[in-house]
DNA sequence: GCTTCCATGATCAAAATCGAAATCGCCACT
DNA sequence: AGTGGCGATTTCGATTTTGATCATGGAAGC
């Protein structure tokens, strides 16, 4: 699924033209991720979680060269699903 | 950040009424949910990907009795944040 | 439809996370 | 105001994540 099919899910339920549903999936898009990198958690019952958190380890590997190399400071973001999505048969 | 600050977003930017941008929010993560629950990837370039994948770790641990517990086939969703949301600066 | 730029896969190794369960407090949502 | 999802807690080890880099498939812009 990507953008176009999601707008295409709005614009089939409501009444909006398929522009105006890419608007808005990418003014959503754009707030949560704002919110997140300003350090913001979102919390959508019944969806999930999305959480910024600091990421720890430093070490990395350059395929290249096959030798470590040092990770920079960062954050990384966590989704966490909801009861909804937690609860997945295995189909 | 909830669902109502989400949908007040939405309604500043476009001309719809806090109910209908209720409706939007509840749509898309209906949809999204839905095709995240059917085995369906999502990707939105920019935000991240949404991915079903089946979780191999098949053993946990009841905490009262301390003994292991055989964790129960199942997937989990994991979000990989995209290009804009890995570039976080450590405020 | 074409172009552009993003995401994936592959590699490696270490550190961190996940997962179960039960219970309570808090807060998102109705 | 009421309901029930969600966080936190504990435990322990196997799974996983994480980054760089380059090539390729593909999402999204035009």
């Amino acid at each position: 699924m990507i953008k176009i099919e999601i707008a295409t899910a709005l614009m089939q339920t409501l009444p909006v033209s398929k522009a105006t549903a890419l608007q808005v999936v990418d003014l959503l898009t754009d707030r949560m991720k704002k919110a997140l990198l300003d350090g913001e958690r979102i919390e959508i019952r019944g969806f999930g979680v999305f959480e910024p958190r600091p990421r720890k380890r430093g070490l990395g590997r350059n395929i290249k060269t096959g030798q470590s190399v040092e990770i920079p400071k960062g954050k990384s973001i966590r989704f966490k699903a909801g009861k909804d999505l937690r609860d997945i048969e295995v189909k």
